[in-house]
Parts: structure tokens; sequence; C-alpha cells
DNA sequence: CTTGTTTTGTTCGATTGTTAAAATAACCAG
DNA sequence: CTGGTTATTTTAACAATCGAACAAAACAAG
């Protein structure tokens, strides 16, 4: 009857599976999942600086220094100085990394698009709908920006996602 | 116009909402993101085995002998033996764990409860009907059975969650 | 009961991820 | 030019992770 806590149990099934398929993926394909999550950036996006790829991992920049230099050596990006501004530097991915993402066995991926892409026209649009109106829910204010609460404050008892 | 890629875009959304603020409040909590969740499913279980532990979060049972030593000596958990079975060891949250979950201030669960509570009865079944019917198409055919493709096999394009 | 196999958990060694703080270098405003 | 800011790397230390090897207990078949 709760649907607050069967809401926060379906999200965490979703996380759980994303979060072992990621691994599973990364290592066939070679990769540490961090370096993998790296590599998928960057080729989104085509070039990124470390400073965007920390902000989107949520990890220092050091942290990106040390997996840009792993995927570097093993030719799966390379560095790119920036024309504009030289204290950049830009980030890009090589045909090999690419080619890494492509033979990249995304068995999640693959098993969700075809699940979607089986369901009526109007079973899609409510689980768009869904999803953008929880992603909404959830990254509201940017969370770079949200403010870290300190002990003491408003609590929800035990719950969490 | 592409459903498929809207739906992910979304799940994309949420997960990285979810991990950014995973880290964050481990942190606040004063342990890192891993040490919190299995001071989070212990809590939830009462008791665990490591061998849960690893197949729970996808991690060898290595690694849970390291992050429940760690657990160990800030008083979070105590290894209590098995009765039943001698070679097992239970894993069970101590009070000063409880407490450290109790003051986590879980902001993302905060907003996230916040906002669902609010909605109107209507929309909090659909949400949770849709939650659980993606729920069930990502982790279907349980994660550890998975068998592992191999390059070459079918792929969906660079499409990704 | 004894022997061989499986299960559970730990230890060890090595690699990777992660950060804070310091160091470098380039931008920018006046 | 000078001082302040921004982008990145370096360094040193700690944490996460795994595979392989190990020990102990359970179990199965004779």
């Amino acid at each position: 009857m709760d649907r607050t806590d069967d809401s926060l149990i379906a999200l965490r099934r979703i996380l759980r599976a994303t979060e072992l398929y990621a691994r599973e993926l990364a290592h066939s394909a070679g990769l540490t999942p961090a370096q993998l999550r790296v590599l998928q950036i960057v080729d989104e996006k085509s070039s990124a600086t470390p400073k965007d790829l920390a902000k989107q991992m949520g990890v220092s920049q050091a942290t990106i220094t040390a997996l840009v230099d792993k995927l570097v050596s093993r030719n799966q990006v390379c560095r790119v100085p920036s024309q504009t501004d030289r204290r950049q530097t830009n980030v890009t991915i090589t045909p090999e990394g690419h080619e890494t993402l492509v033979n990249a066995p995304d068995a999640l991926q693959q098993k969700f698009v075809r699940s979607f892409e089986a369901l009526e026209d109007w079973e899609q649009a409510m689980l768009v709908a869904a999803l953008e109106r929880i992603a909404t829910m959830l990254d509201a204010e940017e969370i770079d920006a949200a403010p870290v609460l300190t002990t003491g404050e408003l609590q929800m008892g035990g719950r969490r996602i």
C-alpha cells in the first residue's frame, strides 16, 4: 500500500541492474568501469576537457588525469591542446577507442531497447513521461550546486535510494 | 520523436543523479560509498553473510572482507559466527552503525520522497507501475547468471545506459 | 568413518581509483 | 606589468578491487 516504498524499491532494482551490468560490460571491453565511462562521455560529446569529465562523473580532476593517462596509454583517447585557451586540454576519442565502444556487448542496453521497442506506442509514451518526471525530481537543482546538509537536518526515516 | 533515445536519456539522468548523491551522502557520513552500501544492506536485512553482500553488490568476496574489516574497525558492524553453519559469518549492524545511517542527510532521498508524496494518487500509481515495469525489463534474468557475450554479437549501435 | 569434492571466508600481492594539497601555466582585469 | 583566477598535472597517501592460494567446515559416496 505504501507507494513511496514501492517506488524506491523499484528504483533500487533499476540502479542495481545497471550497475552490475556496467561492471560486466567494462570487463568484457577490457577496461575498468571508470575508464569505460570516460570513454563513453568523450565519445558522446566527441571532445571534453578534464574539468567537464570531472563534473559529469562527480570526481576530482586529479582522478580524471589518472584515468585519461590510462586510456591514452592504451590508445583509446588522446589529448589535444585547446587552440582557444592554452590552459585547456581536449580529450578526444581515437578510432581504436570508438572500436572498443562499438564492440562492447552492452547486454543491458540490448535487453532494455528490445523490451522497450516491443511495447505499444502509448506504453512507450507513458514510460518516457514517467522516466522524465522522475529524472526531474532527482536532478532538479543541479547536483554540483547542492549544499551539503549537515547532520541534524530533517530526516525521512531509514529510507534510501 | 525517438522514444527509445528519450527513455535512455532520462534513465541516464536518473543514474547520474543518484550516483552523485551517493558519493556526497557517503562523504558526509564519514564513510566511502562502498562502505556505506555495505552498511545499508546489512541494516536492511539485519544480517548478511559476506557471500550475500558480494552477490548483492557485484564484487568479489575478497573485496567484502576488506570492506567489512574497515567497518568493524569503526564499530559500525560486527561479525557473528553462524550457529547453523560454522563456515558462515553473519555481519550485523551495531547501534553506532545504525546511528550513522539515521544521521546520514540523504538529500536525494528527501527530495524524491517529498516530490513523490506531493503527487496525486493516480500519478503515484502510474509512476510506480512504470518503475516496476522498467525494473523488470532490466533485471529480468538474474545478472549473476547472465552469459557474458563476446565481441561479434548483435549490436544495437552506440547507445548505452 | 574416510576420502574426495564443494562451499565459505580470509590472506596476500598487485593494480587501479580517489583525494587533498602543492606546483605549473595560462587567462584576464585594471 | 601585477594580482587574482582558472585549468591541469604532480605527488603522496589511502581505499577498492581482483585473482590466486589457503584453511576450515559441510557434504557426498563408498
